[in-house]
DNA sequence: ATTGTATTTGGACGATCATCCAAATAACAT
DNA sequence: ATGTTATTTGGATGATCGTCCAAATACAAT
């Protein structure tokens, strides 16, 4: 596969990442996917052999921003408390595009996870790894693992109540009261 | 209309409500609901003018059973501290269903809040609700009218959270562990 | 220039979608 | 019993869905 071919799989990658992000993946049509992408519908199928290989695809992308996200979190702070200091800070940043559509990982979850659920777990492991960066991080803090477990759940629980507040009452500000919320708890943990 | 359409619209109407909470709204479709129903498909438009028709109707439903819950909540709590102790237990005991099809009301919001968001505005009726619900609580409870409103923000987010966690990794036991912080939260405010 | 592969094109396919309707039936009034 | 309304039936409608494919085109190697 040439650079000719990489380019149009990348392209509809990132047009069906915003578009299930935007209007969600069962809402979203080949045909969309296609318009979106600068592509035609039938050229979809030579990259992917069905809607949910791309929904795939899709997931992997969104693990792959993640991990990078958090290891430029690391990097970038000398204590855990700071790295999860710029996960509240990515949380708030995001407020505006929450109160639009919701968190692209909790909102994924919660549509896929519905009857039965045979695309969920695609979703869940972008969400399982925000937790386990967490907890990574509350452990290396000092925490015990039960308890960095429970730290992380908490922050999570909290980010995604603030992201369906925000989108239910298309108010920003709900992220934002939240995120310091979570500030001055994690400021109680030392 | 006598009694024979109106069980009819009944059961049309409770189908739905079902139907739209395990599979999502856009992924019921008519067809789903006449089957659910007991009823055939074109017999749906002689009771409904459209599938938004319905929607209007369910959450018109969904509405009217807080409005009675909440109602019991208060009478049979002596203080306020009570009611919201209730309001949380409810959640607690709805974890399997939660962890299932997530919230009701927030999963409905996620869907309807995407793109645009024609039909949001239906869903988000019962979000307002439940916090308004709170923030009186809260002001009965003695807070001001801000802190009031910030403490029902609270609640109501980390249940949302609760939901979304729970569904995501298909745990109930995160609800029953954001419940009990709830309880020891709203012990620490006398 | 010619061959072989990679990619694109445009449309076909059956299934299912929400909506709509005329005719059949049921229930009830007189 | 007859007429009237309420409700049900079964199917038609055009649009759109995900998937699939043969032919056309573009590109790279020889």
């Amino acid at each position: 596969m040439s650079s000719r071919g990489e380019e149009s799989r990348a392209k509809i990658i990132a047009a069906a990442r915003q578009l299930f992000y935007e209007k969600g993946f069962a809402q979203s049509s080949m045909q969309d996917l296609a318009n979106a992408a600068g592509v035609l519908k039938g050229n979809l199928a030579y990259y992917f052999s069905s809607k949910e290989a791309i929904l795939s695809e899709v997931v992997g992308v969104q693990r792959c921003n993640l991990e990078m996200m958090f290891a430029g979190f690391e990097q970038t702070s000398e204590t855990p408390q700071a790295a999860i200091l710029l996960f509240i800070d990515m949380v708030e940043k995001s407020a505006t595009q929450l109160k639009n559509f919701g968190c692209p990982i909790g909102s994924l979850n919660t549509e896929l996870g519905k009857n039965g659920g045979e695309f969920q777990p695609y979703a869940q492991t972008t969400m399982v790894l925000c937790i386990d960066w967490l907890t990574r991080c509350f452990i290396t803090f000092g925490q015990k693992k039960k308890e960095a477990g429970a730290s992380a759940e908490y922050v999570m629980c909290t980010a995604q109540g603030a992201a369906v507040l925000a989108q239910s009452l298309r108010s920003p500000a709900v992220v934002t009261r939240q995120c310091k919320l979570l500030r001055q708890w994690l400021n109680t943990l030392n």
